[in-house]
DNA sequence: CGAGCCTTTGATATAGGTCAAATTGGGTGG
DNA sequence: CCACCCAATTTGACCTATATCAAAGGCTCG
């Protein structure tokens, strides 16, 4: 399960100057959204140690699949990921989309078997942390152990917000929420907020906010509609970012000042 | 935050023998389904150790509030505690039911703060164990780690779980399954999985299943009136698991062999 | 023994799903 | 480079599972 896929021919552009192989945290620019946040240089650089190999996973391929045996932590290097479990009617709901930083496969810690599968949305590369290994350096370095255990609840709380968004707000209002989170975290690796791209399918946003495509296509036409987004196939612009706050937090978008609470729920 | 919250007068009746103070888990019946599990008996003696003292929690009590800072993990040692997320109409959202023998206070490992409150059921006690002495315990004992990143993992497994039983299935299939779930619950520690008495209210059973109060009275009493299960206000009896497993696994209750996937989601 | 809360039951409303069909976009082979 | 094909997306019409609103019992506890 854990053997590199082999990539057909191109390297992605984005991939150009990554030749799978020994990785380096202490010169990875996304370091700081990842494990070794945090640590000392001689801590990072024993964790390089313990890193097996870069790994390129093409899009729409698997970095793990539901059930697969357990063996690996991957931090996403490069590109993007949705998760996923299979619901009873075989069709995918989506527990989170990854970018650069990202630990996946936190889920099998448990039971030693992955809970949902991990599938890149575009060519991509993951950094491979063999558990074991990283175990073991967890052992002997206070510093790595404490910021493990909080990517770990951090995770917890994840998807606590999922659940939250998901059982209690309108659909319009998860879309909004979407939108901006995306647009949080790329502010946060210093891109645009208000600019980018939607690298998942509608079906998989639909997966992802608990909605059928065809909401999820008549939301954006709504919103687009009313002026808060520009939206040209998957690029999206934030035109109106306070209208869709508002709408996320429960003023209506008319918005003058609103009296419900302003809860910030973490997204995606 | 951490301070014992006094109990006015008498002890509840099932924690007679329970004066609070040093507790002792090897002692404890439920150890194998708490921290302890699978750990030596003098790595047990270790976390006696460091835990600090039980505590008892009134029916009604918060055991610790959302957006409380965090300092301590809690073991469920005798009673039930439901955690909770306020959403953003004020309503309670259950994040789960627990029983002895279930860790609390884990989602504020990630933040430092806790995201969602935890409250007694009933007159209940726990163990506290303090994270910071829990994780120098844990540098120097390898299965304890192992076993302590489980019990992380699981949550986590947990969490997705309910988001996908959650987002994919129809009230009365969530319904069922609750059922059956809190049920296998009771029948590992050695109760009865058919016969069981139901802690928390009709309003925090519908803010786990993400129902509102009235859908939760209808569907019991459809269950009922279908045969299905004996209810006597909180007093449950299961008579046809198997109606309610066909109905909760996607088969129609009328069952015949279903052709759906078996997923066995667990839940609570 | 009374008040208030929890629960049940009925009637009605609606958000979002389902089904169906048109449109668009992107890739690909000629 | 262009025509064509297939998949993704959009749009429309209608429907249903649950929520909401309303009111009437029952427990429990003071």
């Amino acid at each position: 399960m854990h053997t590199v896929i082999p990539i057909a021919n191109a390297a992605p552009a984005n991939a150009a100057a990554a030749k799978p192989g020994k990785v380096n945290c202490t010169l990875c620019s996304f370091n700081r959204f990842c494990l070794p946040q945090g640590l000392a240089d001689s801590d990072v650089a024993r964790l390089d140690q313990i890193i097996a190999r870069r790994r390129r996973v093409a899009r729409d391929e698997q970095l793990f699949s539901m059930g697969a045996s357990f063996g690996s932590l991957y931090a996403v290097r490069l590109g993007h990921f949705k998760t996923a479990q299979v619901n009873i009617h075989g069709e995918q709901q989506v527990t989170g989309f990854h970018m650069a930083g990202d630990l996946l496969g936190m889920d099998a810690i448990g039971s030693g078997s992955h809970n949902c599968s991990a599938t890149a949305l575009e060519d991509s590369e993951v950094c491979e942390i063999p558990f074991g290994r990283l175990q073991e350096l967890v052992m002997q370095t206070p510093t790595l152990m404490q910021q493990f255990h909080r990517v770990l609840g951090r995770e917890i709380q994840r998807e606590q917000a999922i659940m939250l968004f998901r059982g209690s707000m309108r659909a319009d209002q998860r879309m909004a929420l979407f939108l901006l989170n995306m647009g949080a975290r790329y502010s946060a690796r210093g891109y645009s907020a208000a600019s980018y791209q939607l690298r998942m399918s509608r079906e998989d946003i639909g997966g992802y906010l608990g909605l059928t495509i065809e909401s999820v296509s008549r939301l954006l036409a709504r919103f687009r509609k009313q002026g808060w987004i520009k939206l040209d196939n998957r690029d999206i612009r934030i035109l109106d970012r306070d209208s869709l706050e508002a709408l996320s937090t429960g003023r209506e978008p008319g918005a003058d000042s609103g009296a419900e609470s302003g809860a910030e729920a973490c997204a995606a």
